[in-house]
DNA sequence: CCCAGTTATACCGATCCTGTATATCTGAGC
DNA sequence: GCTCAGATATACAGGATCGGTATAACTGGG
């Protein structure tokens, strides 16, 4: 019933391995095999299945995953920042998303956040980057997670890149192990975002430098609506994976990875350059923003991979 | 960052003493004050003023609570039920609370049950005693908070009991330092609970032994109508000082005291007798709302006298 | 001024954690 | 079937941390 076992226990579990997490843990291996072997028995469950090749979660030890690793994670913010004159602050924070990103980053998001800033009061908006940025520019929105922009009165700075895959009805011919060909998208009716998104202007320039017509026949920027017409047959979504898991798993679509040449979309982390908050503040809500990427990114629960990280002087 | 400082911690400041805390603790005094120093110098931060009398959490301790205490008592519960056939259950279950105790209840209860149970889906309706009663008994309810019932079909336990106060809106000239009598209620427009509720009941079988005429202009079953009307200044409610805090914090809503005599309202757990439930998955259940429930009172947070508890054999 | 009650300090023994060295196990490749 | 690489498990010793006992220092109240 200590922190400590449950650290080492869940970086296990994202590794999949003891030597590798005694590696990233800093500690040696037999001591951290000791320690799972002690809380096993303290829990009175077998966490983890052994194998020649790693380790793997048994049942128990995957709800254990998902029943510690939140609320551990919160312990953890509300330690490191009670000290901090951050900690204080007492404003509402208004935060922006992506569609394609809320429903993987949000909820683990406002829960690390709370949990650091307890008298900050967090307030999440879905929109697309255009919308995003002019709100940023006007002040209504404080820091927010987009696509890449090149803009003086904005900090901005590289989060992670995720593959686009294709998307399609329960009855499309997709499938995961068979990746389609970017000219075959021509072939099909896509679902575009109606405003200049990350992912349209993606898809569309490759279009344009192939000499690819696309036909687009419907666009919308709510993600719900995309997926609902993809699930109603009327055409095709390039979405990144973690967009749509949900409706994948529940065999309400299907999706096929892309090839020749593959589509990956950028995401961001950017601030307004004048902001009214105290100083580091955005910094910090910045950071955290990153670290919950990581941890959803290591844990395998969003297939995406991580831009470097800004330079920690 | 250790569970066990955090504990300790949270134990010294509901006790609001390190001497009080080690003995409820089994520990020694000596023993918990350095845990304290050492927990203060790890976070850099002072938790506790010390006085002669006891401890006072800080502005930063009291943070560190309030940031604290639900993910602990998470934790806590995963690691318990973690190794519990019960923690297996997929199921939905469907919780009953009143209307005046879903406010502080509802949330921390969530959190609770959702750490212990991951595969369980909690519904929360909220509803009056006999509706919830009815709903138990058709099996559509698996679990209430409700007044007290004699029932042959309804497993019942008490919970707690809470002093009834009388609220009012902005301009009325209520102080919590001025104890109203109850004769004084008869003389002033009342909003009653429209259903023979645990309050309204109590209210008037009060009224009628003491040979008082009640006034209620108004009834309704929702306490968002009932609040709303009251800070109109439409009447006066009766009601646990705990369901309208926020509103009384706001300065939207005034209260006092009642006596001559002072009202109360009992609170039990109940559930039905032939559960289609797994074995002692409902005792489970219920004994974690007692938890939560002592863990508000002892806290402070819920200003209610606990019931003594089922005898654990 | 004294006393009861509180928190803080000093020291000691026991426990738990970690590192080193080594054993054991398992699956892949020949 | 054998071997080997890579993984986890076991044994033992050193060191840090925790808790207990004894005692000091502090603060209000009578």
């Amino acid at each position: 019933m200590d922190t400590h076992r449950l650290r080492y226990f869940l970086r296990i579990a994202d590794e999949g391995s003891i030597n590798r997490a005694a590696n990233t843990l800093g500690i040696a291996q037999p001591a951290l095999s000791r320690q799972v072997r002690l809380l096993e028995e303290d829990l009175g469950v077998t966490l983890f299945r052994r194998t020649a090749r790693g380790v793997q979660l048994t049942e128990e030890g995957e709800r254990l995953r998902a029943t510690t690793a939140a609320p551990l994670r919160q312990l953890e913010l509300a330690m490191r920042y009670v000290g901090s004159p951050l900690a204080r602050v007492e404003r509402g924070l208004h935060i922006g998303l992506p569609a394609t990103a809320t429903g993987i980053l949000a909820s683990p998001l406002l829960d690390g956040l709370s949990a650091a800033f307890p008298r900050v009061d967090f307030q999440i908006s879905v929109a697309s980057t255009d919308v995003l940025v002019e709100g940023m520019l006007k002040g209504a929105v404080d820091i927010s997670v987009i696509d890449p922009v090149q803009d003086g009165r904005l900090f901005y700075h590289d989060l992670l890149v995720e593959d686009l895959v294709l998307v399609g009805g329960r009855t499309s011919d997709l499938q995961p192990g068979t990746a389609i060909e970017f000219a075959e998208l021509a072939r099909r009716p896509l679902i575009l975002p109606a405003s200049p998104s990350g992912i349209r202007t993606s898809v569309e320039n490759t279009a344009l430098r192939l000499k690819h017509r696309l036909q687009s026949r419907f666009s919308t920027d709510s993600l719900q609506v995309t997926k609902s017409l993809i699930e109603a047959g009327r055409g095709y979504g390039v979405l990144p994976l973690s967009a749509c898991a949900a409706e994948i798993d529940a065999r309400k679509l299907r999706y096929a990875p892309l090839c020749d040449p593959s589509l990956t979309r950028q995401l961001g982390v950017a601030v307004t350059a004048n902001l009214e908050l105290p100083r580091g503040f955005a910094t910090r809500v910045g950071e955290i923003i990153r670290e919950e990427a990581a941890r959803l990114v290591g844990s395998g629960v969003w297939g995406a991979r991580l831009s470097p990280p800004l330079s920690e002087a």
